[in-house]
DNA sequence: CGTATGACGTGCA
DNA sequence: GTGCACGCCATAC
């Protein structure tokens, strides 16, 4: 049984490049779609770098967050033609 | 085990 | 349209 965070990490690092999948998206696929808080906690803590949270975004539209900096993360989404 | 935290999401003023 | 408050879940301490 992987933990939450583990499942996330993995569907994360699945997302392909130039596109986007906000923490709801990223919870319901992880099997708890109410987890959404979680998503974002455990990306925050376990910034790794096999996984790009760069592609996880808000459900807003906004950028979200991003541990190397929020202003970063839209360079990269800019970078690979996500945005 | 219980409390606190956080890169969210929705609702309401 | 903007800002504040509440609720939600997993992880850390």
């Amino acid at each position: 049984m992987k933990t939450f965070a583990q499942k996330v990490r993995a569907l994360v690092a699945k997302i392909p490049r130039g596109e986007t999948l906000t923490y709801a998206e990223v919870a319901r696929r992880a099997g708890n779609p109410g987890a959404y808080r979680a998503v974002g906690n455990i990306l925050n803590k376990n910034r790794d770098p096999k996984v790009p949270c760069h592609r996880v975004v808000r459900s807003d539209g906004d950028p979200g967050g991003y541990a190397w900096g929020r202003k970063k993360k839209i360079i990269i989404l800019k970078q690979e033609g996500a945005l």
